[in-house]
Parts: C-alpha cells; structure tokens; sequence
RNA sequence: GCGGGCGUCGCCAAGUGGUUAAGGCAGCGGCUUGUGGCGCCGCUAUUCGGGGGUUCGAAUCCCCUCGCUCGCCCCA
C-alpha cells in the first residue's frame, strides 16, 4: 500500500463516531462532578523509569508491551501504558497528598505495542478515576459504585462486576511461596507460559486459560485461604457494602490482574457482547504504589474504563433497543435552518444572515456551492433541517429572506432581513 | 511474538485464467437556467492492497510483502 495510512493499531475517529464518545465523556464528567472528583491531564510521554517502578518490570505492559524511545537527549522515554503511574506522580511532584486526600479522575490515549484484535488497539482510549488516600473498604465501595452507576446510566445492560481479593503485600508474599511449592511439585503438569511464569510471576499462573492448568489448580492452596483475618474481614465489609447497595457481584478467585502494585480489592466489569477482551472495565486497591514512587504510604484506589471496548458495548445495546438510551446517545443534532442561497449578492448577505443566526444560538447550515436552487433544496432536505431559507438576488433585492418548512406542511412566509428577532422566533416555533 | 480468515470505486458487492471489471448506496450533472422529499437519464475503477513470477493471455494460479480481521498471550 502506497497510499499514506495510520499505523497499525492508530485508529482515527471520525465525526459520526465522535458523537456518541463525547455523550460518553458528558455523562462521565457529570459523574466524577458529582462525587466530588476533580479533572487531572498528565503528559502523555513520561520517563521509562515511571513505568517500570510503578506497574512492575515483570509485568507483559513493562517487559513487552512499551513504546518507548530515547529522545535528543537521551533519556528514555515512553507513552504512558496506563494512567495510573502518571497521576501518582504528578500528584507527589505538586505535593498534592500534602493537602489531604486526592479524587481525581481522567480521560485520554493510552498506547500498548500489541498485536490488534476486537476491543484491543494499540493506541486506546481510558476515562479513570484515582482516589488517593482512600482507606476504608467503604471507599471501595463507593468508587466501585461510581463505575457501576456510569455505566448503568448510559444504558450498558448485561455487565458482570468480578470481585477479589489479593491481600496485603504480606498475604501474597506468604501466598506465593506455598503455591510455587505446591507448583514445583507439578511443574511438568504445567504448559509452557505458566512454567517460565512460575519464576517471573506466578500469581497469574491462576489466571491462565489453559485448560488442563486450570484443571490442576482446581486442588492449588487458594488465595482466599491464605488471606490474613485483618484482609479477610476487610473484604467481607467491600462485599457487605456492594449488597447494601443492591449492586451485585462474583467472586472470582483467579481475578488476579496484571499490575504489580495491587492489592485488597481487585474488580473488574465484564460484557459477554466483546469476544475475547471481555473486560470493560478494571480496577483495584494499590496501598503500595504511591511509596514505591517514593511517596508517602498511601492507601489508595482506582479504576480505569476502557472506551472504545465502552463504545462496542454501547453499539450493541442501541442496536438491541433502538429506543433505549444507549442509542440516544448517538443522535445526530439537526439543523435548525438550511440555507439556500444563490447569486453575488446573495451569497454576501447569506454568509452574515448564517453568521447572525448563529450568534442567537441556532445550528444554521449554509450552502457554499452556488448550485441551482433545485439542488441546494435536496441538499437542504438531506440535512433533516426543520427550515429552509431562501435568499436569492430578488429577496436581497426587496431586503427580505422566505423561511419555508420542510418537514411538515405550510406555508412559506416572508420576513424582513432586518429583523433577526423575527426569524429567530419564527425558527424557533417550529 | 505465534496461529486462522480476508484485501475488487468513498461504502456494500458480483466476478475464480480469455478481447468492454456487473450492480446497489453515496457523490456530481441533467430532465426542472428560483424551490426539496418520488422518478428517469448521464458521469464517477485503463484497474482489482503493493511487488515479482507462471502464461499467448491473470482481479482470477504461484511467491514475497503490506494491511485489515478473529484468536493465543496479555489487558482497558
């Protein structure tokens, strides 16, 4: 292929698509508003050393997934995996933290170097929501609830919330060491992936899907088991506080997820309308993160949503209820008045008419072709605007403009030029 | 990084070795030189993702390459 084109995995949004992402952001911003979280933009390059420290150099997003370089002065660089590192950091830079507890959230291109698939790009798009200084299970609670009822709100219907918990550092350090012993027993059992993991990193061993893998760990000591009474507890109240709420949940065991610096509270919501990238959205308790960057031990939690895994979901559910809200969000606003003009002078007076129009608040559509009449009126049907308006030389000449309805029966009406107010009001009473 | 499927006009799509590459939608123009939604007519791919090869002859066969797509891995 010649031609110039994105690369692999860099997708471009156009117009059409871009209505129903910026209905997605509204009703996100009016969330995070609401619960009192304030907006954050980091840098989209950050040094290589961020990520690795933050997320964990064993981890896939560190060891192979990284877009990074060295700039021209040498420094290595990468465009942010995650979200997560960047605002920790930002927040310890501006000593944000020393003013008390941080609710934050925010929206922006994530970039991952992975083979694309259904729901997978290589640049993507995350809205998230970081609570630093959050310490008690019931803020679990509540940012998990912020997820849900965001979700729930743009009309997502038949999503999963998965629930686990990994512990303290402590609980999965004593964890890790009886299930590599009890592994190593059965290494030869194990299929490839999973044994090179055994050294790197074998919690997600748990979440492998190989079948006879997961057919051995059916007898494995458990996470849950191992877990100490103070985590435990801490978990039954996360779970207590969901079923207050009335917002239901799975335990699943093996959700173990990726990055290094969970711990307590692992979710994800998952849709079964995705293929093989299910979740749409995941998140956890990271107590740890923010001291390993160097910061003060801080409790914290968070989660990030994944749009475009988001919008695939949004698509099926207008295309299941064309109705429902899900598919409102895709409404394509129309023009308040289409204007036809033709003619030198026409065409002067039509562009300010257009231009005052506009300043009063009304979405005005002017043909720029010149084109017959006859043509401009297709063009003025095809637009779906309720009026049209007709300036040609012999209405500039007696220094009228026609308003004509095109989407019921009735009369064409004259107004004067001059009189904006009046067709502004005859525009609007339609 | 590894597998499977696919690649014909802006979009959908027929064509699977023989002189002109269907059709639909959209776009543009005309019937209608100042009034839309219907209809009719015309125009819009020297070319089949790109390169090489086989052949008298290829969109159709072979090789390479690029891209898309689904899955694995992993994750949003």
């Amino acid at each position: 292929m010649s031609q110039l084109q994105s690369l692999r995995g860099m997708v471009d949004l156009l117009p059409e698509a871009l209505q129903r992402w910026q209905a997605v952001e509204a009703m996100a911003r009016e969330h995070f508003q609401r619960s009192g979280f304030g907006e954050i933009r980091t840098p989209l390059l950050e040094t290589t050393d961020l990520f690795g420290r933050g997320i964990g150099e064993g981890t896939d997003v560190v060891g192979k997934e990284m877009y990074s370089f060295q700039d021209r002065g040498d420094r290595s660089c990468t465009l942010r995996p995650e979200g997560t590192a960047s605002v920790v950091r930002a927040a310890l830079q501006h000593g944000l933290l020393s003013q008390g507890a941080q609710k934050l959230w925010y929206a922006g291109p994530m970039f991952r170097y992975e083979r694309p698939q259904a729901g997978r790009q290589r640049q993507f798009h995350q809205i998230g929501v970081e609570w630093l200084g959050a310490e008690r299970a019931r803020s679990d609670v509540e940012v998990i609830a912020l997820a849900w009822d965001l979700l729930a709100s743009l009309g997502v219907g038949g999503l999963q919330l998965e629930l686990n918990s990994l512990g303290t550092a402590e609980d999965r350090h004593d964890y890790r060491n009886a299930l590599v012993a009890w592994l190593e027993q059965r290494s030869e059992a194990l299929d490839p992936d999973s044994q090179a993991r055994l050294s790197t990193n074998p919690l997600r061993i748990l979440d492998s899907k190989n079948k006879d893998t997961q057919a051995l760990l059916e007898d494995a000591p458990t996470l849950a088991d191992a877990l100490a009474d103070a985590s435990r507890e801490r978990f039954e109240e996360v779970q207590r506080g969901l079923t207050t709420l009335g917002i239901p949940f799975r335990l699943n065991p093996r959700l173990v997820r990726g990055l290094d610096y969970y711990s307590h509270t692992a979710f994800e919501i998952t849709s079964d309308q995705l293929g093989a990238q299910a979740t749409v959205c995941g998140g956890g308790r990271y107590d740890g993160l923010i001291s390993q960057l160097g910061g003060p031990q801080t409790p914290a939690i968070g989660w990030a949503l994944g749009m475009e895994r988001l919008l695939l979901v949004l698509e099926a559910a207008a295309q299941a209820d064309p109705n429902g809200p899900a598919a409102r969000l895709a409404v394509i606003p129309i023009p308040d008045a289409y204007l036809v003009n033709r003619g030198e002078r026409a065409e002067t007076v039509g562009l300010s008419l257009a231009r005052s129009l506009r300043q009063q608040g009304l979405t005005v559509e002017l043909d720029g072709s010149g084109s017959a009449f006859g043509k401009q009126f297709k063009r003025a049907d095809r637009s779906c605007a309720r009026w049209a308006l007709v300036l040609g030389d012999e209405e500039v000449e007696r220094g009228e403009v026609r308003l004509k309805p095109l989407q019921q029966q009735g009369e064409e009406v004259t107004v004067a030029l001059s009189g904006i107010a009046a067709i502004v009001e005859t525009l609007r009473t339609y």
